[in-house]
DNA sequence: CGAACAATTGATCCTCATCAAACCTTGTGG
DNA sequence: CCACAAGGTTTGATGAGGATCAATTGTTCG
């Protein structure tokens, strides 16, 4: 494929990859381009390709029987996706990844990635790696959404997306761009709730809301709020 | 230490481990004998040994600044606890293990751990695959949590609880053992609920309940509430 | 037998989900 | 370049689902 090897180093699970594997893994890539809503895809599938996006937004969900959706994680730039599937043979995808706006990414086969790790134990660490993360956020998630009011929540997925992928805005502050219908399926609420939530911290000018975005005016009082100390 | 190096075999990430393999290991462990009530590690302590539980319960939890707590997941005898460690420098434990009645596991140095898998990829593998059931149980509980109301959760709880450590009962049914503190911790909910809900199951002959103590008379039942079909 | 712990049950209250309707914002096509 | 459509957001009204509190009743064990 005609991608710079060198730049499969950003990607976190490559960023130990000699030179040489990068190439390798770059000779085995093919791009793929997905229009904004369509899906890279399905929770089920089988999982015969990991990816690696080279821009710009998707999300992982998953759906429930009825066909209510959550939202397990943002993914962006330099961001892997889909990797689970390479530790086992016959995998399947534990998600869905739906592309947020037109975007690209790599796709390289499991299998090659599975061949790869069994004689480049730092891939599978830093696989590891990766994984011990995610296994940490969904547990605090969880333990999140059991214990913590929607407030609480709300806040915490605002910080979390802050570190992921908040920009600077030139007028101070940090800037997000979602609807709110995604924040809703980040904190597991409501598309309601989560107007209302914003609403109310507008008025206290910790953020402005608008239309598919967010500034951040006073990411202290998030956090504040976030630890709790009720107001 | 005085264990039987080819038992570690029953132990997930060691089945495809060599004679040799586990006989190192073995040479490696100390055992721990907890009271209980009492624990392994809490969540940030330094992660330096992983453990292997030989007898009989234990539990991993976390608990929030508050001191509510969530229950992650219940170990019985011959699964690992504590190895996510393993895979990086100085990292800490994600949760708390504290032993359900008096307990008694292996400890082996997490460093060992990961000097072992250096050289050995199915060691890796396995160990990848044990996280990735991690992170597969816990968005699926994450979306449970988020979208069904609690009467499914309950179900869903005890259904796994079945799968991991259900025996059968001579009277017939599925005898499991636990508080119902501890099943409300496990689905997030309330004691109160969980009585409440149990009591009207019992009325439909579908569980018994008692002290430290669920019988389960229709298990197929049971897996009809989890799916839905409001009773 | 009594203390400690687990479970039950009723009464009450509060947080949020839900529904409905209107209001904005953005992009498109005539 | 305006008007309209489509999608996103806001806000109010209502009510259900559980959490919480309080008090009582088992159960187990020393």
């Amino acid at each position: 494929m005609n991608i710079e090897p060198t730049k499969l180093r950003q990607v976190n699970v490559f960023q130990n990859a000699t030179d040489e594997d990068l190439k390798l893994i770059a000779q085995h890539a093919i791009e793929r381009s997905i229009e904004e809503g369509e899906f890279f895809f399905f929770q089920g599938d089988p999982a015969v390709y990991f990816y690696v996006l080279i821009s710009v937004r998707a999300k992982l969900m998953q759906m429930n029987p009825a066909g209510q959706q959550v939202n397990l994680r943002t993914i962006s730039e330099w961001q892997m996706f889909g990797a689970l599937g390479a530790v086992r043979d016959n995998a399947t995808y534990l998600a869905t990844a739906q592309a947020l706006e037109q975007s690209t990414a790599l796709a390289v086969k499991s299998d090659y990635l599975r061949e790869l790790m069994q004689t480049r134990p730092y891939l599978s660490f830093d696989l590891m790696k990766l994984m011990t993360t995610y296994i940490q956020e969904m547990q605090e998630r969880y333990r999140e959404l059991a214990t913590e009011k929607v407030e609480r929540r709300i806040a915490h997925a605002l910080l979390r997306l802050v570190a992921q992928m908040g920009t600077k805005s030139p007028e101070g502050g940090i800037e997000l761009t979602f609807t709110q219908q995604d924040l809703a399926e980040m904190s597991g609420t409501t598309l309601y709730t989560v107007s209302r939530v914003l609403s109310e911290w507008q008025k206290l000018g910790v953020v402005e809301a608008g239309r598919e975005r967010v500034l951040i005016r006073k990411p202290h009082e998030l956090v504040k709020i976030s630890e709790g100390a009720d107001r």
